[in-house]
DNA sequence: CGTGATATTGAATTGCATCAAGCTAAGTGG
DNA sequence: CCACTTAGCTTGATGCAATTCAATATCACG
């Protein structure tokens, strides 16, 4: 069994190859300095349920998701959970410039991220200038994804939550699976989607196994989702 | 009767004696430069209940809050509503860089503000570097608040959420106010409330008569509310 | 092929919403 | 300055969407 958390050779990509550069924080940094970049990163691979930081923890590095799906939640001592988003390819996570992690990072796939020394960063920003502004950019779109997040958790019913994720995730999850690209592999569990969307794991079994019973979507095998009536879940997400 | 929306002479502040300027982003900015910033702002007044930008309205201004509170909000055409956040002195607001305004915002006690032209934020940042890292600091300030919120719409209990709001709210709004410093009054109307917690209205006026009962609070005319039990509050708060 | 983790389904419960009055306070115009 | 008006707030009765509790079913994996 392989251990976790070390580096592995086979997979140390340099920056300049790197397959989320292009839409990701570092496409700020001109391809000349890219040394300076990838001498500041350790590659860290994660898997499946690893817990990769920890709300309340001393925060001393930041991390971009080059592989896999990250999630951010926070919980409380009685079992209630409540995951904050997902962070897919290309995105940052634990950046916010705070003495303590605000939120719990834990792989929800396999897992493989760049670490950073959060002391590096303002020598980054300073060394390069559109590093911030890359920065900036990244942290209005999440405020806008935050700003969905909040109207669905405050007064969308079930049902609309549940058309909401699958025509959002669903997409965004699995881009280039699935015939026709609208067959999707959920890569979260029942228990994650209703950690997401403010519901328990049986509401979300019960909304499913009723839109599969209207033919609106399909239910399979190992978290696949067929969606057949994509319309019908627009008009249900509540837009 | 004064019509709003017009520079009122009497109120035009120069930045330099500005009472938000060592909060707010324009801290960023040296002295000697709040000239170019001065030129760049009108200084706007709202009066309560006045929209001040409307969501999907092409983006064409960003604002700072120098007095009053701000609401940003969604509306379904069914007539659900939910504010995001709350704006306070020294706050921006509708900044994200979108095409068209992510969110309604609207006056929720008379406000001041200072109105910029989204067009100039780029030569302000590229003239004065460290706004840009206000900004980002500002921005996952308010990230971390959106945090909270979504852990509370998503996992709290209407007494919880109702206990967060007032030790959270109660404090930030009127400070200052009233004796010993836990008699607050409330700026927004209980349907602001219960918009802002994802609850009705009838359900925001329960909890807080259920509390009064508990001599927990004290609920007084024009919407005063008196914080009795700080204790209790804070262990009902769910934090 | 068995075992633990995930997922589904059913029945009962409940927290909050909805519907429906009434009440209170703050304006507003006479 | 007072009666009228209306927006805002409270309270009560009832309903229902989602949770909770409890089995069972199915999947993934060694």
């Amino acid at each position: 069994m392989m251990i976790s958390n070390t580096k592995n050779a086979d997979s140390v990509t340099s920056c300049g190859s790197c397959s989320v550069r292009a839409v990701s924080f570092c496409s700020a940094v001109p391809h000349r300095d890219l040394g300076v970049l990838a001498r500041s990163r350790h590659q860290i691979q994660f898997r499946r349920r690893e817990t990769i930081v920890r709300e309340g923890d001393a925060a001393v590095s930041f991390f971009n998701v080059t592989a896999g799906i990250v999630k951010l939640y926070r919980s409380l001592s009685d079992g209630r959970t409540q995951i904050m988003g997902f962070r897919f390819p290309g995105e940052l996570f634990a950046i916010a410039e705070t003495s303590r992690y605000g939120t719990t990072a834990e792989a929800v796939t396999d897992v493989e991220t760049c670490r950073y020394p959060r002391a590096r960063l303002k020598r980054l920003t300073s060394s390069f200038p559109q590093l911030q502004a890359k920065l900036l950019q990244m942290s209005y779109r999440e405020q806008v994804a935050s700003d969905d997040h909040i109207f669905l958790l405050g007064r969308k019913t079930a049902r609309e939550k549940i058309a909401t994720f699958l025509l959002r995730y669903g997409r965004e999850a699995c881009q280039g699976i699935g015939g026709k690209g609208r067959h999707v592999n959920l890569p979260m569990t029942r228990t994650e989607v209703a950690d997401f969307l403010g519901l328990t794991t049986e509401t979300v079994s019960r909304v499913l196994t009723s839109l599969a019973r209207e033919s609106i979507i399909t239910v399979g095998v190992s978290r696949s989702v067929g969606l057949i009536d994509i319309d019908s879940l627009t008009r249900m997400s509540g837009k």
